[in-house]
Formats: structure tokens, sequence, C-alpha cells
DNA sequence: ACCTGATAGTTGAAGGTACAACCATTCTCT
DNA sequence: AGAGAATGGTTGTACCTTCAACTATCAGGT
């Protein structure tokens, strides 16, 4: 059809940019933490659930990454010393990424850092309208993006995926 | 300092699942193209270059991305036929990237499925006043991110960083 | 002319990610 | 119960990106 307008290559390359750099940066920022900004999340989404622990393919899901990627991040957070692999005594095929102490230190210790980090690149940039704006457009691109209705994504209060926190252990 | 909001976090969140999600996604859809979505934006800036060439600085400058990674690009790009390097004249520093004729066959080629994969991923989720408040808040946030003043990006119409187009060879 | 510092580009090494193939377990339906 | 499909994870392979050297050229000041 039609190529596109002006309005919409400018805020395409408004957009890709963003998508270029945001990353990267938001990585530099944590450097001094040890962590990457995706590892962070999986702390952040561990310290946040019941027991400290989620199943891999939870994890996943709430992370919008493939379960390849997420099994060799986990491994690689154990070989840290952040996080433990444990079965999952409900399903033999599951497996736990459960947070360890040295975890949650980590998780405490970077999370003002993330935080800074967040409001520095992002957050100081716009004002409350833009916030809403930027929710609203953003949702509405994850909805295109999104394999149709189940909206993995963090929608406004809890994911539809979030995986019945598994059984206890302890 | 205070933690973020709620509807701090829901943006951020949703920013964060985008970031994830629309690249992989973009990439994806120019499969059948044979170029990812980065090697387009780099066929496209030397499209629309005189003399269908700009040095590897300006391509990094253009695409936000390493000098380092632009190199390999190129490189990769040169092994499939598209790309070509050239001495610049005017710089025996500096090297030419230019357009093959089978590259601007594939830029051809790739264009439309290029922007039907930016409508349908991006474009289609939003209206005009979407838009508008998409180019605006990107924009916010890119200046954050910018290493200040140059605005390497590409800002409203022309890029500060167009390197004046490189002495012709031919 | 010369020395110093910046600029342009390349490349080795390390690490991250995707895709596909693979094994194990669970679920569904009969 | 049993067959087949779906789910949960792991890993080999290939590719991509970054960081940090390293070379070569240019620009400014003396």
């Amino acid at each position: 059809m039609t190529s596109l307008s002006q309005p919409e290559r400018v805020a395409v390359a408004r957009l890709q940019a963003l998508l270029e750099l945001l990353p990267t940066a938001l990585d530099r920022q944590l450097t001094s933490a040890g962590v990457t900004a995706f590892e962070y999340t999986l702390l952040e989404a561990l310290a946040e659930s019941e027991y400290r622990r989620l199943r891999l393919s939870a994890l996943a899901a709430r992370t919008n990454a493939t379960l390849a990627r997420l099994s060799r991040v986990v491994t690689s957070l154990e070989r840290k010393g952040l996080v433990e692999r444990m079965p999952c005594p409900a399903d033999s095929r599951a497996t736990n990424a459960v947070l360890t102490a040295a975890g949650e230190q980590a998780y405490a210790h970077s999370r003002d850092l993330h935080a800074d980090a967040v409001r520095a690149l992002v957050l100081d940039a716009l004002d409350a309208a833009d916030l809403d704006d930027l929710s609203r457009v953003t949702l509405a691109m994850l909805t295109k993006l999104d394999p149709e209705g189940r909206l993995t994504v963090t929608g406004d209060r809890a994911c539809a995926a979030d995986p019945v926190p598994m059984v206890a252990l302890a």
C-alpha cells in the first residue's frame, strides 16, 4: 500500500532509537550491581513471589523470555549463588527457581540502583500526562505483539499466566 | 528515595515488555526478506543517501549502534553482496559503505515487507492522537538517553550527525 | 616539520540469545 | 489402562553484540 506518512516515520524512528538505546543504557547503569537488567527483573519476580520461588516457565512468561533463555540465565544466577534450582513437588517435569539468601541481598542492593536508573532514563523525562500516554500506547502495541488473548504482559495488576505460586517446600 | 508509584510501575513494566518483544517480532517478520531489522535500517540509510553511500561512523550514528557492531554488520552484508566497502577519498581513515545493485534490489524488496511489519506491530494499534503521544514521549526519553546535545537521533527532519554525504567517487 | 590527542575502523575474546532437536513427565480421550 | 498430544526443561549450534586493545590517519598547537 502507500508508504508511511511523515509523522509515522518520525515516530517509528524514535521508537527504534529507543529500542536500540534504552536496554543497553539500563544495563550499563546496573553494572555496579553485578546483574543485568534482565537478571534484575528475574530477582524481582522471585522476591515478590510466595516462598521466593517460581517455576521457570512462569518466570519466562512474566519476563517475556524464551524458556531456553531463561534456563541459561538461571544457570548463570545459580553460578553466582543468587538462585537455586529445586524440583517442583507438584509436577516433576517442572523446576522451581528459588531465591537464596545471597539472592535476596543482591536484590535488596540493586533495587534502589534499578529504581534510580529507571527514573533517570525514563520517568524523569515525563510528566504525569506523558506517563499516562506511555502506559496507554505501550499497552496498545503489546496487544498487537502478544500471541493473542493471554496478555502475559504485566497488565494492570496481576499476571494471567501467574503460575499458581508453586507448592511450598520448606 | 521513595519507590516507584503504581502507575509508574505499570508503565515501566509495559515498556520493558515492549523492549523485549518488539525487536524480535520485527526481526521475525523480516526473515523472509533475508535481512534483520537492523540490516534493513542500514540498507534504507544507504539507499536514501547521496551516491548510495555513507561512512561507517555516519551509519553508526544514524542507527545508534557501536562502530564495532557496524563494522561487523557491514562485513556480513558484504558477504551477501548487498554492500561494498570503498575507501573515502576525502579521509583515508574513513570507509564508505556503498549499496550495490543487489543491495538496492534487496532494499526495494524488503521495503514493503518492513512497512507492513511496522504497521502490523506498531501503527495499527494507534490512532492519530496515540501516534502523536508516542512521538512526543519517545523523544522525551531519548533526550535523557542521548549523550546530551547532539541528538543523533533522527529528529524531526534531518540528522544533525548527518555526515556531509561523503565526496563522490564515480 | 613535529608531537599530542582525537577520530575511523578492525578484530579477538567473552557472553548473551534464538532456534531446533531432544528427553521426561503429565494430560486427554477412549 | 494406554496411545498420542501437550507441557517443562535442557542443550548443541549458530549468530550477534559488547568491550577492550590495536593500527592508521588526521588536526591543532608550538
